[in-house]
DNA sequence: TTTTAATATTGCAATATTACGATGAAGATC
DNA sequence: GATCTTCATCGTAATATTGCAATATTAAAA
């Protein structure tokens, strides 16, 4: 197979699934840290900041603009792109969400 | 390739990116959400909760161990799974900072 | 208009993931 | 002991991901 069975999950699950799978890589979570360190648009060579080629960092800067957490913008040759501040803040708090809907049990195996 | 250069990303880089990609299925989603929901051990039937055959419940469960996600512990003949308490609060704090270390800016392309 | 710079797309190879049937292991129950 | 239950592992097929060289695209610069 190797493709998720994505109909039987609820869009609950798949959104907070699809958001987790984009920051998987490590690549993908170095360029969201650059992003959030500048705490601005990023205009050119994001590839400089990272040990991939050019076609691998495009690849992965696609897949966080797919899931929402960054935007591009064409700006002159280049391109500009920032964190979407809109949905950072929603899925930041799904995420803040399902980590603190645990409650510490007493009694465990 | 299909192999990630984790070699070339900092630890902390990569000990995010490894606890997203646990968290990138929606099958494993289900299962934290099931575990979070009713707060104890599950001691057995984790698979009747999932649209999967066990062998893949089986895998999904041993991703979710490998990133310290869950334990499982033996209990006569069946294995009890819970949230791992201690990993999970510190990996909600990783996500928290994440998240929380965005700041809105004025002015973007 | 040619060249340069920045980024995307294409095509491909290597590897990883997802899923499941078959089978194995180990305790529980008869 | 034989059998059942529960879960893991193995083997394998289908598909996805990762990474890069080559090439395309697009706009600025010369």
């Amino acid at each position: 197979m190797g493709a998720s069975k994505t109909d039987f999950f609820s869009s609950d699950q798949n959104e907070l699934a699809a958001i987790a799978k984009a920051l998987g890589h490590p690549a993908r979570i170095a360029i969201i840290q650059h992003l959030l360190k500048v705490n601005s648009c990023v205009c050119n060579s994001i590839v400089d900041e990272l040990p991939l080629a050019q076609p691998t960092v495009s690849q992965h800067l696609r897949e966080l603009k797919q899931a929402g957490l960054i935007q591009g913008t064409v700006e002159g040759n280049s391109i500009c792109y920032c964190i979407n501040g809109e949905t950072w803040n929603k899925f930041g708090e799904l995420f803040k969400t399902l980590f603190a809907s645990y409650k510490q049990i007493t009694k465990c195996c």
